[in-house]
DNA sequence: GTTGACCTTATACTTAGGTATAAGGTGTAG
DNA sequence: CTACACCTTATACCTAAGTATAAGGTCAAC
């Protein structure tokens, strides 16, 4: 019978992480102390490590969720495991592809960049955005030849 | 001179961004007509076709508004815009190392559970997620072999 | 009793880039 | 005048996964 404090430094997670958890219905109510204290079990114990296990190999918190309530059932189906981490698997390769591509756009306004700075005095104007002719069309302006980078849910700044 | 709906349709924009632009400090305040309708101009125009390119090449909203203020001083200088774009390209190289090594982690938890499910019947209990002694250590049940999921900004649903 | 560590609940806030909603005002055609 | 399209501002909301903050209550050592 472990307090909210022991069981967050067990499994290195922030007690907030714990009450969150709760709330969400990723983790049933644990018993309490006459005080309202939370008294986790070694079975909530497990579930938490099975949490934190499935996190480290990427899937979401409602994807735990799913595998679960499966396992809350019966036994947790491999087949379950296995269409999930396929389907990561198939996400990091479609997002490798898309990443791929779009960085094969921007090589090729590096290397301009690269040429005007060599052929010209620091401050030069940049080619790479081309200035437009002044706006009197109703063409758009927006250019859709270039990757649309929002497609990629990614964190520029790392 | 343009109003709001016609901006927004010639560059593809929802009239609510032009709003946010303006109100993050990305684009100044246009004119106004004496009902306060906003009137931009080809610069204006011109700053916002800039603005979705740049976007487009992924670049932040931050970046580009700091791009945006050394035009509006000067020159925009190609030094600065190359620099972005290749810290944009490095960024997309180690995101792109990362998620090889998390396939890398991924695919033999994948093969794992193939040869469970081809050995036994379905529904047999999952062998990814080994289960734990039962706690009765101080030592931290979380598993920090496996790859940091949470250093990349990755969107599972795609 | 006091103090400090720990527990509780509820809610706001973080990140980036919007976007929806609400409550108005304006312009023009019929 | 009416109706509808368009404009305005302000604020809430969205995404996922926490995390910070506030305002308490509890426990044990001194």
């Amino acid at each position: 019978m472990f307090q909210v404090g022991e069981v967050s430094r067990r499994l290195g997670l922030n007690p907030q992480t714990l009450y969150f958890y709760e709330r969400i219905g990723l983790m049933p109510s644990p018993k309490r102390t006459a005080a309202g204290y939370r008294l986790y079990e070694p079975p909530d114990l497990e579930r938490l490590s099975f949490i934190t296990q499935a996190k480290a190999l990427g899937l979401s918190l409602d994807d735990i969720k799913d595998l679960l309530m499966l396992q809350d059932g019966q036994q947790l189906s491999c087949q379950e495991v296995y269409d999930r981490l396929l389907k990561k698997v198939q996400h990091i390769d479609e997002t490798i592809s898309k990443l791929q591509t779009l960085k094969a756009q921007l090589n090729p306004l590096l290397e301009q960049c690269q040429q005007s700075l060599a052929q010209t005095q620091i401050g030069q104007q940049c080619v790479v955005f081309q200035q437009h002719p002044l706006v009197t069309s109703a063409e758009p302006l927006h250019n859709p030849s270039l990757h649309n980078w929002e497609d990629l849910n990614y964190d520029t700044q790392g």
